[in-house]
RNA sequence: GCGGACGUGGCGGAAUGGUAGACGCUGGAGACUUAAAAUCUUCUGCCCCUAGAGGCGUGCGGGUUCGAGUCCCGCCGUCCGCACCA
């Protein structure tokens, strides 16, 4: 025993007695309540990250935690193990994917083991392996065949020389970003899962998720959509009534209908496409308003076009009002009916589109009846009186469109409807490196489901990256199989599932993992839901929304029993740093500045002064990471947790800093400090123990509230009153118990300074400390005396002092006296054991 | 443009409407030491030649209250999300 604690030597000796005990494998079957506490699993992507670190800190703190409160504990890790990356190394490193993600594995997984945490290894999964992706083809074929999957014919951002699909943000400036090639829109035909289906399901679920940040409910809410309107037809002018309908359109504000001065139409709406099959001057203009990009920033700053097909449409509640058909840029195909009517005077978008191709701007809505003939000088899209509307004058907004509803409904011409946001979700990918769809397409019976007894199909491994292109299509055995229905030669599937697919269920698969079937659904429901999930806020949007879908699909084909995989959701801030740049602007990585002697920063190898730039997110890019695994070697895997716990609030960002790593490497060695005072001590410390129960409550409740920062200051101040504290029977106690409150912290020092003490059993096993209600309060109070309102002085008494004493004492305080100068005060106010304040 | 969050010392941040600044970092002074590191003690919001039984202080301006960092109204600023969504 030494007087320094010694990570290097104590951080293995316990990872390896955890291990060597399977201390942290969950068991299905135990008697205990169970807890399931889940940090949002990695890509990997080489090495571990300060993000990670921090991440899986703060999950490792309340899976600990919840061990020794006597739950059973489910605390797994996997790998995000397909994906983009893998094949950028690969055409780059000339590594095949595979290879290079498992190497990753394997090095991500040891640093991971390096840092402590109490996960259960025994579950470990990648979802690139065949034993994961294969059940998951397996599920695929389940939601195919209750009617959850469907082709559609869908655009593309295609890169003409990697001959590759690209996702928007592989999209910069119009261009491929590997290949610098200008970038086409292309129509494949892919596959779509049926979120739709479940958007009022995946709503109305948000108002049960009480334990999720508010944001991301909102954000979802957003994503979502929703919106109540009219959807009708206008019918061309010169077509005979009663016939088809010609072009329907949606709208939220059926109120402005006698607003209405044009019809646009989308340049993908078919009737556009037709006119544009005869008249070579409408197909010019639709190329044009296709081309630009559909990145936001390109949206933004697109100019509205527009394009008078010299169509005409008739109002429908006034069969002798035309108006004219536009084909319109802003129209967006995929939402709606691809199509609207333009109400100029209460619609910016309307306004600025009449503005410029001079279209009637009427307005229709007033703050007044009075109001009817106030000019339009710019877009007023709120809520008000209808005016200049015929049988609407006079009504408020909802009442006008509700009558609008009403009309259209029994006249047959329209009805109300609610629109959503959330598109089908595209799960097709031109990719090597992801879960093969397990589908044959077969000339005569189309694409057929792979059947059961032949998953999994497996990604061949014996494929190139010399071409560009997807390997898979120009594999020569893989993509020939006969239909599974008909016994022709057919031609295998060669898209690969969204990666976002393989995290939409893992969690799952980490609760039951039997090897002939995804999970088994009653071992599944003893864990699920995940009762805290802990990740990057990120993911708010995306991963979170598909997982929830995917659970209610399973749901509703009966494969399992709930709705909401993820009761509680907590989103971590980032881990950020100073940047620094060179004055000829290269970004410097931290190591490469020094602090000259008159305090400025110099560049380590040249010496020239270096500016010191904004804190923001460790990045490759900026410079500005720190690995990981050298501090580890420095300071120990428990100073690391230590420091990601202490400073900032969880959900906030916190900074990287020298300073705060030393900080908690100091208080490692303070507690290793009060571990070796000797023991057997006798008398009875009442303050201390007052300080103890104060601490054990506030740490746990701090924890609980997963706000790690306060749980560390509490434990700041105990340690102090400990080490000031005089040798006593209480003092021993309150060492021992400051053990039990640092293990889901620092579990390494826990272990071992539990052991230096004598301490029976690992300290990992051992129960969470309860508090005497009675002890967290104290004899003696500080009272505040105000006058009015304003701190004057403080008195102590003792506690429960009755209202009248406590006036009584604190008037006749001479700072008070002096204060009153005499006078008798007009009210006083009591609030027994804290405060007195005297009205003058 | 729409939606949301946040503004507290030199810094990160604490504060059920009740003593603002817990705890940490940084910095000052001191102790121990031949010296350094480590450790310990102590001070550290601002103002004032009046150092006090003093004044001012939680982005700015109002309001409610005996009492406001906290609640209400209006501004300003920063950050985040969505974005031609009919």
């Amino acid at each position: 025993m030494t007087d320094r604690f010694d990570p290097a030597v104590a951080d293995r000796r316990w990872q390896k007695r955890w291990a060597e005990a399977r201390s942290f494998q969950a068991d299905s079957n135990s008697a205990k309540p169970k807890s399931y506490v889940l940090e949002m699993f990695p890509y990997p992507s080489g090495r571990i990250h300060m993000g990670h670190v921090r991440n899986y800190t703060m999950g490792d703190v309340l899976a600990r935690f919840r061990r020794m409160q006597g739950y059973e504990v489910l605390h797994p890790m996997g790998w995000d193990a397909f994906g983009m990356p893998a094949e950028n190394a690969a055409m780059e490193k000339k590594v095949h994917p595979g290879t290079w993600t498992r190497q990753n594995i394997a090095t991500m997984r040891e640093q991971l083991q390096r840092i402590g945490f109490a996960l259960d290894w025994s579950r470990e999964l990648a979802t690139c392996e065949p034993n994961y992706y294969g059940h998951e083809q397996s599920l695929f074929l389940d939601l195919m065949e209750a009617g959850l999957v469907f082709r559609k014919e869908s655009e593309v951002n295609w890169d003409p020389v990697d001959m590759t699909v690209l996702a928007n943000e592989q999209v910069i400036d119009g261009k491929g970003w590997r290949s610098g090639a200008p970038v086409e829109r292309k129509k494949l035909s892919q596959w779509f899962l049926k979120i739709t289906d479940f958007a009022e399901d995946l709503l109305e679920g948000l108002g049960t998720l009480d334990q999720w940040p508010d944001k991301v409910r909102l954000m979802q809410q957003n994503w979502i959509g929703k919106s109540r309107g009219l959807q009708f037809c206008f019918r061309l002018a010169g077509t005979a009534p009663g016939g088809a309908c010609d072009i329907e359109v949606f709208t939220t504000r059926p109120d402005t209908i006698f607003g209405a001065s044009f019809v646009a139409i989308s340049p993908s709406h078919p009737i556009g496409e037709a006119l544009a099959a005869e008249r070579p001057e409408v197909a010019e203009f639709i190329a044009r308003a296709r081309a630009g990009g559909t990145s936001a920033a390109e949206i933004e700053t697109a100019e509205k076009l527009g394009f008078d097909t010299g169509l005409e449409v008739l109002h429908p509640l006034d069969p002798d009002w035309r108006l004219p058909v536009w084909i319109a840029n802003f129209v967006l195909m995929d939402y709606g009916t691809g199509a609207l009517f333009g109400v100029p005077a209460h619609d910016v978008r309307d306004f600025e589109f009449a503005k410029k191709y001079h279209l009637p701007i009427r307005r229709v809505v007033a703050d007044s009846p009075r109001g009817a003939d106030e000019p339009v000088v710019e877009a007023e899209p709120g809520a008000g009186i209808a005016v200049n509307s015929r049988f609407l004058d006079g009504l408020a907004s909802d009442q006008a469109t509700a009558e609008v509803i009403k009309r259209a409904e029994a006249a047959g011409w329209g009805e109300g409807k609610t629109q959503y946001r959330l598109r089908d979700w595209g799960v097709s990918r031109q990719r090597y490196w992801g879960t093969p769809i397990p589908v044959v397409h077969c000339e005569e019976c189309g694409p057929v489901g792979v059947p059961r007894d032949q998953l999994p199909v497996v990604l061949p491994e014996d494929v190139s990256f010399e071409l560009p292109g997807n390997p898979l299509d120009r594999h020569p055995t893989w993509t020939t199989v006969d239909c599974p229905k008909c016994g022709a030669a057919a031609r295998r599937e060669t898209d690969t599932l969204d990666t976002f697919v393989d995290s939409s269920w893992y969690f799952i698969r980490f609760a039951s993992q039997p090897d002939n079937r995804p999970f088994d659904r009653a071992e599944a429901e003893k864990w699920l839901p995940v009762g805290q999930y802990i990740g990057g806020v990120e993911h708010a949007i995306l991963h979170l929304l598909y997982a929830r879908f995917w659970t209610r699909a399973l749901e509703r084909i009966g494969k399992i029993g709930i709705k909401e995989p993820f009761k509680g959701l907590f989103t971590q801030g980032m881990v950020t740093h100073e940047t620094y740049e060179s004055l000829d602007g290269r970004w410097l990585n931290p190591d490469e500045v020094a602090v000259a002697e008159n305090g400025a920063l110099v560049e380590r190898a040249t010496g020239t002064a270096v500016r010191l730039g904004r804190v923001e997110k460790m990045s490759k890019s900026k410079k500005n990471t720190v690995d990981p695994e050298p501090i580890l070697d420095r300071y120990g895997a428990d100073a690391v947790r230590w420091f990601m716990l202490s400073d900032s609030p969880p959900e906030r960002d916190l900074e990287w800093s020298e300073s705060g790593i030393e900080g908690a490497a100091r208080f490692v060695q303070r507690v290793w400090r009060l571990a070796l005072a000797p023991k057997g001590n006798d008398g009875h410390d009442a303050a201390l123990l007052r300080k103890l129960h104060r601490a054990i409550a506030a740490v746990g409740e701090a924890i609980e509230g997963l706000q790690f920062n306060k749980s560390v200051a509490a434990l700041y101040e105990l340690a102090s009153a400990i080490e000031k504290a005089k040798p006593s029977a209480t003092r021993d106690e309150a060492i021992r118990t400051l053990l039990l409150l640092i293990a889901p912290g620092a579990p390494h020092l826990a272990e071992e300074a539990w052991a230096a003490r004598g301490e029976t059993g690992m300290i990992a096993d051992a129960s969470w400390p309860a508090f005497e209600p009675g002890l967290l309060v104290d004899d003696e109070v500080t009272i505040a005396v105000q006058i009015n309102g304003k701190l004057r002085d403080t008195m102590t008494a003792a506690r429960g002092l009755s209202r009248e004493d406590a006036e009584v004492l604190a008037l006749a305080l001479p700072k008070v006296q002096a204060q009153l100068g005499g006078g008798t005060p007009r009210k006083v106010i009591v609030v027994p054991d804290r405060l007195v304040n005297i009205v003058a």
